[in-house]
RNA sequence: GCCCUCCUAGCUCAAUUGGCAGAGCAGCUGACUCUUAAUCAGCGGGUUGAAGGUUCGAGUCCUUCGGGGGGCACCA
């Protein structure tokens, strides 16, 4: 049999020693006898260090203690490893080095990788559900010179040529509905999305989102892809449907419960939601400024500060206040209310998903109305001509749904920290010299 | 931006009240043909993140700076 990977440890044992060799699924141990492998084999065994990557061709057998093990016939170097691996027990456990140098966190830590690779097949057990639903995979500019779908700080840069500023963008949703009104009646895609904030366990500046959009569909039936979309990727990660995640465990089994904000606020604040005095009165409560601001900006931060925490298993949190939803579609008995619905796990936002507003008319309008309370850059409504005029011609209604995947890997990879699910998650450079 | 905390050999970590900077692994030399983090003998390896201060004496105390981690804020 013939077997390559890196050389984790070696035991020597005079004209006799023992490798064991990691490739990214397995580790299995090697035995290179002098008598064995013979003269020139041995004089390259001699020069073997831990870290280099070897290739083996040998007999596959067992040892006296009965471990599985390659006995050698021919070794080849394959790579040579100028620099000394970490710590052979330990690993590499420093976080900064973990993340500054993913490569060496990979090949020492297993857990490293199996967790990276989890996120993979979370990714492709996605792409699997949505093939399979009839949806198309496509991309879009992450370039953007009106940085909307989302309220959000951007990222800015500048192109030469057209001599022009851009901003990188913080959802791809207004590209994907002009796409719904060109006639791709499902589409989705799985892309980065840059947002200028502050970096937490929960945020990273670069994200990995994926939205999906469905003519003639509802948020309803995003409920449903989305519990179809999560079933699937706890199916490729394993570990069934109750799972722990730090502390917690939470519950998975479908379907999961719907419930409206104004049921929510109603009880988790124990106040009416629509009496405006006992809405102020609560946020006061809570230490939340009111002056100057709407009623529904008060109430929402009202929800952030006493209902999200509370959250524990997966519930669909439906029917958001339609002035802070300018991108959603109003009820038909109670244009007050948007149909929308965000999914929360153990306080974690994990989608965001509308009925999607498909009237040119009403979307210009709320385009352009600013909520007192909260500064352009907050909001969600930036004027964007090229998508108003999209919707002139008549985009199908449908249903839209956004997913954070790196915090749907979080939680299904028990990791605490986004950046344990990030290959390379952003770092202040090193200002010290590389070395050579 | 604010608060707490950490930074010692390539890696993992010690160093008592402020009193000679150490160990294991890795490396190098030697012994060993069935080991399991192999073992045994020996040898090298440091601007204790940086600068300044207090002190007879600083890894240890103080100040500033750099970087990391955690928390807060931000993220409707």
């Amino acid at each position: 049999m013939r077997i390559a990977g890196r050389i984790m440890l070696r035991r020597g044992q005079g004209k006799v020693f023992f490798l064991e060799i990691r490739d990214w699924t397995e580790r299995i141990q090697v035995f290179v006898g002098k008598n064995q492998i013979g003269e020139a084999g041995w004089a390259i065994a001699g020069h073997l260090d831990l870290g280099d990557l070897v290739g083996v061709d040998g007999r596959l057998g067992f040892t006296k203690t009965g471990e599985l093990t390659v006995f050698a016939g021919h070794l080849v170097f394959l790579a040579k490893s100028l620099l000394p691996p970490p710590e052979k027990w330990h690993g590499l456990t420093d976080q900064e080095q973990r993340y500054r140098q993913r490569e060496v966190d990979l090949f020492s830590n297993p857990e490293s990788m199996n967790v990276l690779l989890g996120r993979s097949k979370i990714v492709s057990a996605f792409r699997s559900v949505m093939a399979a639903k009839g949806f198309v995979e496509v991309e879009t500019p992450t370039m953007q010179s009106i940085a909307g779908g989302a309220a959000a700080r951007p990222f800015v840069t500048h192109h030469n040529a057209l001599d022009i500023d851009l901003f990188l963008r913080i959802a791809p949703e207004l590209y994907l509905k002009r796409l719904l009104v060109g006639g791709m009646e499902r589409v989705f895609e799985i892309g980065r999305v840059y947002r200028n904030e502050g970096l937490s366990p929960r945020h990273n500046p670069e994200f990995t989102m994926m939205e999906a959009y469905q003519a003639y569909g509802d948020y309803h039936a995003m409920m449903d892809l989305t519990e179809a979309l999560f079933a699937s990727a706890i199916e490729a990660v394993g570990g069934g449907f109750v799972r722990t995640w730090g502390e917690a465990t939470i519950d998975f089994t479908l379907p999961w419960p719907r419930r409206t904000y104004h049921d929510l606020v109603a009880e988790c604040a124990a106040i009416d939601p629509h009496d405006p005095d006992a809405v102020v009165e609560r946020a006061r409560a809570a230490g939340i400024e009111t002056a100057g601001k709407d009623q529904v900006v008060v109430l929402s931060e009202l929800f952030e500060a006493v209902v999200e925490d509370q959250l524990t298993g997966p519930v669909f949190v439906i029917d958001y206040p339609a002035e802070i939803c300018p991108l959603t579609k109003r009820k038909t008995t109670n244009p007050a209310v948007a149909e929308r619905f965000e999914l929360y796990i153990k306080g974690v936002e994990l989608a965001n998903a509308y009925t999607e507003l498909n009237d040119p008319i009403l979307q210009e309008s709320l385009f352009r109305r600013q909520l007192a309370g909260l500064p352009a850059e907050e909001s969600m409504a930036k004027m964007d001509d090229e998508f108003i005029r999209a919707l002139r011609h008549a985009m199908p209604p449908a249903g839209g749904l956004g997913i954070g995947v790196d915090r749907l890997a979080m939680i299904l990879l028990d990791r605490s920290t986004i950046r344990d699910v990030i290959l390379f998650p952003l770092m202040r450079p090193r200002s010290a010299a590389p070395p050579p």
